[in-house]
DNA sequence: CGTCAGGTGAAACGTCTGTTCCGGACCCGG
DNA sequence: CCGGGTCCGGAACAGACGTTTCACCTGACG
């Protein structure tokens, strides 16, 4: 890609040898620039107090044939701007790996969290803290996030498992969990059959379903009473689950809020039984 | 602000009553919205592959009297998504939970991540690509950040386990491993004497151990080889594994890196495999 | 006062857009 | 094999768009 000057440059750089019109032009540009986005020449113009010809001649001065490519130019730097990390770093950062995961987990982790909505997520923490059961089933590379969801929720509260083992012992699981469950599916692009397929059969028993996946068309969002999507992106080869990881945080803490009473007594109680057998050195 | 659905949320309700072409056209929607926002009919429709009548189509089934009334939606969405963080945070009133997690899940990754310096990754991916054999030990609130270690390594090499079981099972394990192998041990304050026990021990039997702890001062840090520091804050009761699990990612992509030529292989085999089998649905 | 150069907006032009309509392809139950 | 419905893309149409042109105004200068 050539090197070429952003468009705030380059109105910075007419910004004194401009005649009156075309200076309210650029002031328009440089603090609404979603106004030449999204907008038209004759909404410019309107916003600037002057006419469509003045626009077009504002956008020529700068250097571009004419507004079309004033505008395109404003497109493109709106559209890097809200471009997940991964694609923003192969311009960006050199080869050094580290300072690439940075940009693109943090984006991950901050993706995530921002998809919540408010009734979703009470809508989940209500399932994960008032149900009487709670599985969790994760596809193989979330397998570890699903442990790490399932063992925070297992401190917290009674009759949580996760799912594993062969396919038989799933279904058998599934099957006789009762319609009062809750079922939490990760599962992500190339998604595994039996994640899908046992979920859909779960919510067909009335089992209500939980799910955490990579878009809302996901098979596993077909189903699900609540849906929760996660940006996976990675500078690497497999997917990060660094933002999944983040949700089931949230989640748990979520549910430790709801169940403050209950599981404050239940936490004493395991840190007890810790003490007592002398499990953990202080360091 | 006026009480109206998000284009997602739209997407989403019509997701099982949309026909192929419209389906695509969805997808196009939800993972390049900026097609929309700049974009025509033409081009959503090239995108999507199909043509300009269905996304027209599309869009007055999403509830919109034809595309350019989506094509606002989506805009609006944007310029909102335009203004810093802060203020859509206040605009949404979003649980306080997801927020403040938002910020600390963040920082963790940041500080984990800008804590590691380049001579010890080196020294880290070296380890993990070149010994014969390689060990992951976690602790039990970090088991899950292990197994995706252990199952991110295993896909790109020979000889990777994770200990779990009982205390015995694990000596028995590392007593037989040999000198040549490298241990990834990865546990936090309050650490659990069997993980720091048996670091110990491995050292001392020559193994190289990599410590992924909170500290320097770490009992784990003590004879490993290399160490690395994360940060482990938490918005809720338990510690946060997000950082520690970016962590994991970076060197898992380190070593991909650097068996490319092997891994590749080895990731070919593995796809033929799933391909095989149909263990995998494109959804 | 006359001349000229630059700034400006209204209007005309041609292009491209979104929308609608129609005919054909396809699937399914009879 | 045959009707009914749905799905889909090409083409026609009306409208909106960016661009260009041109006439008017203003101020400076000789």
């Amino acid at each position: 890609m050539s090197e070429e000057a952003s468009v705030e440059e380059l109105v910075e750089r007419q910004r004194n040898h401009l005649p009156p019109a075309e200076r309210r032009v650029a002031e328009v540009v440089l603090r609404s620039p979603e106004a030449v986005a999204f907008g038209t020449v004759a909404r410019v113009a309107e916003l600037a107090g002057t006419s469509g010809a003045s626009v077009v001649r504002f956008a020529t001065r700068l250097g571009f044939p004419g507004f079309s490519s004033l505008q395109a130019a404003v497109q493109r730097a709106i559209g890097q701007q809200l471009r997940p990390a991964v694609e923003r770093i192969r311009a960006d950062t050199g080869p050094d790996v580290v300072a690439a995961s940075l940009q693109v987990e943090v984006d991950n982790v901050q993706r995530t969290l921002a998809a919540v909505d408010t009734a979703s997520f009470e809508a989940a923490v209500d399932l994960l803290a008032t149900r009487p059961r709670v599985l969790v089933m994760a596809g193989e590379a979330e397998a570890g996030v699903g442990a790490m969801l399932a063992s925070g929720l297992a401190l917290l509260r009674d009759g949580v498992e996760q799912l594993r083992g062969s396919d038989v012992a799933v279904a058998r699981r599934l099957a006789t969990c009762g319609a009062g469950a809750a079922l939490v599916a990760i599962d992500m692009r190339r998604y595994e059959r039996w994640v899908v397929e046992h979920a859909a059969r779960a919510a067909d028993a009335g089992v209500a379903v939980v799910a955490v996946t990579d878009s809302l068309l996901s098979p596993l969002a077909e189903r699900a009473q609540v849906t929760f999507v996660v940006s996976a992106e990675s500078a690497g080869v497999f997917d990060s689950h660094v933002g999944t990881l983040a949700l089931c945080n949230v989640l748990v803490t979520g549910t430790a809020r709801r169940l403050r009473r209950s599981a404050t007594d239940r936490l004493d109680a395991v840190e007890a039984a810790w003490q007592a057998t002398g499990a953990l050195v202080d360091g």
